[in-house]
DNA sequence: TCTGGAAGTTACAGATCGGTAACACCCTAG
DNA sequence: CTAGGGTGTTACCGATCTGTAACTTCCAGA
């Protein structure tokens, strides 16, 4: 059993953990709760203990993940602070950085991809959390002094989105390779305005 | 049974023509041969007889969709023929169309994330199809007599993959409605370069 | 009319899925 | 010391999954 994970924490944190990493490996629909929690260290009662069904897992999984990729943003202000433009900047590097060879995408857009019913739980709270993501960069933009901050932030999202969904069907050497320059350019031409 | 795809054709051709459907709606891991087989209007039997197994019958698919997809680039041949640059604006039309509120996105790039299995036979197929997809736009984007043409190619490949993975989960109101708006001014400003 | 092959039917194998019941264990707080 | 809550174990449920075997039906071509 890899103790990494499994160590000493309480079963709950520890099935969290496991089953965002899998959910992000594998996806959903790859992962069945008995892998999750026997890579926990733990069994199933444990987990349906803990959550109601593998739905509520699976967001309580989403909302850790965008936790932690907001706390990415209090990096960028501690890093630059009061320098938007700056951050506007690291945000692009810390993308492209997400772009590694073995990426497998964003988890809110992957598990939207997976889960199709229109009427998954989980399909609202993606839509929450996608559009609070969206309207921080929306305000990072404004505030280093774009005039079209909802362009340009749509803009990168979309090339984002697309860099990383691109990596998995194409692969690295694929047009995502380019998001950098791509990305650069477009807030180049944007100050411009 | 719903007659429309059932009538009479031949099995194989019923089964490829319904498991696209189904895998482009519920995705490839949310059906089983038995419902495909069920809409098809046949039997597991006949599926296995001409597939020899879901694997092949997912690559089939695959190659099935993309060589309709291929069917469109002629269609802007045959709209604006020679004319490269109207060809180009013609295609950003139709990936502007296929935005619709019930977008369901690129079969070959939900495919990739939900075959998560980097060796997965599919994966190897939905690359090639996706390199030759860009090659065309690149092809077509030089011939419209721009400079950095696999520049631009790639920058609208990423804007349309993210448009349609942003639709799925944030809607269609989000980032992906300012798509046709991103592409043009994209093609302006590399046309004035 | 005969025949061969394609298609349909039924049943099943073996595995895995999400989820639950009953019960034994251990540790800690009172 | 004792009681109780969190945890682990085992066994199980019904459903579904891919894939197969054995057999029947049907139709087209010779």
């Amino acid at each position: 059993m890899a103790d990494g994970v499994v160590e000493r924490s309480r079963p709950r944190d520890r099935i969290l953990e496991t089953a965002q990493d899998m959910f992000h490996k594998h996806g959903i629909k790859g992962v069945g709760v008995d892998a999750i929690t026997e890579a926990a260290g733990t069994n199933k009662m444990t987990l349906y203990r803990h959550f109601e069904s593998k739905d509520e897992l699976i967001i309580e999984c989403l909302r850790a993940t965008a936790a932690k990729a907001s706390r990415v943003w209090d990096e960028f202000e501690a890093q630059h602070p009061g320098d938007k433009l700056a951050q506007l900047h690291a945000w692009v590097r810390k993308a492209s950085e997400m772009l590694s060879a073995d990426c497998r995408g964003c988890d809110m857009a992957n598990a939207a991809v997976e889960l199709s019913e229109t009427d998954h739980p989980a399909r609202r709270v993606i839509k929450e959390l996608k559009e609070a993501q969206r309207e921080k960069l929306v305000a990072l933009c404004r505030d280093a002094g774009i005039g079209q901050a909802e362009l340009l932030a749509d803009t990168l999202s979309l090339l984002l989105e697309g860099a990383r969904v691109s990596m998995q069907s194409v692969g690295a050497e694929g047009p995502s390779a380019q998001f950098v320059r791509m990305a650069e350019s477009l807030i180049a031409s944007f100050r411009a305005r």
